[in-house]
DNA sequence: ACAAACTGTAACATATTTAATTACAATTAA
DNA sequence: TTAATTGTAATTAAATATGTTACAGTTTGT
């Protein structure tokens, strides 16, 4: 099981209701209940890609680093980088087989495809929009 | 990695262009480069779902049960079952936080949502259609 | 200057999932 | 009756994800 979109938008999600405070990695992982460093090890992902900065030292923490608005699924899943939907084989088929030959370039288009349908999907949908789905 | 849907494109791309024909699990293997248990094992979770048949004994093997223009790949999709695209969280979010009382049910429909994305896009290919993509 | 509270990150342990392998009962054809 | 094959379980090995510990570096406040 991988967890790192959820705990990717479960910290955006916190930040949002926040705004303007910096958020510490403690108390994200304590309302998600993970471990403190698997936090840090996704706010790396998400300020790599600048959704979030950073402080260090203490009173340090996390905030968003955009507007709400302007930052969408697609983006965190893009930033979390998670395995391909349709998984990814390591075998080698045979070259010496006609299809075995030619299948992954078209499974290899397949994917792409597949993943691009769920960034398209994902663009719809705002950090603001989701947020704005809680009570 | 996860290579599950590939080995049952891969087997379902052979049956179809040798049609009429009982393949075995060690010839598809030895297309693809995989243990045959491998592939019987996905070949059991396609002929759950009406899409091969198989016959055992000497001279077995397996078969197309329907015609390639009315199989997608959403049937196999659905047929070889992966783990959701945007991962499957197993934290159990603070119930005393507003945001960790709510995010799972936010998350399922979201989750929900992108795969129907993915078989909206699945559902547009035919395995007629990929293998004829075939030279 | 110093202590405290953080981030950033590495290293290691644990848990889970996937693939490979082995084994063998049941089935079918020749 | 033998050989080839599916169906399936059990085990091992490999890859991946998570949890944990540790600690250097940074910043704030006293």
């Amino acid at each position: 099981m991988n967890g790192q979109f959820q705990i990717a938008t479960h910290v955006l999600t916190l930040l949002c209701k926040q705004p303007g405070e910096l958020l510490s990695s403690d108390y994200v992982a304590g309302s998600m209940n993970v471990n403190p460093v698997l936090v840090r090890k996704e706010m790396r992902k998400l300020r790599a890609c600048g959704l979030i900065e950073s402080k260090e030292g203490k009173a340090g923490g996390y905030c968003l680093a955009l507007s709400p608005k302007n930052v969408t699924l697609a983006d965190v899943y893009k930033a979390v980088k998670l395995p391909p939907a349709l998984g990814q084989a390591k075998n080698k088929p045979n070259p010496d087989c006609p299809v075995g030959r030619q299948i992954n370039a078209h499974l290899d288009h397949l994917a792409d495809d597949v993943e691009a349908a769920i960034i398209k999907k994902l663009s719809t949908i705002t950090i603001f929009d989701f947020v704005n789905q809680f009570d």
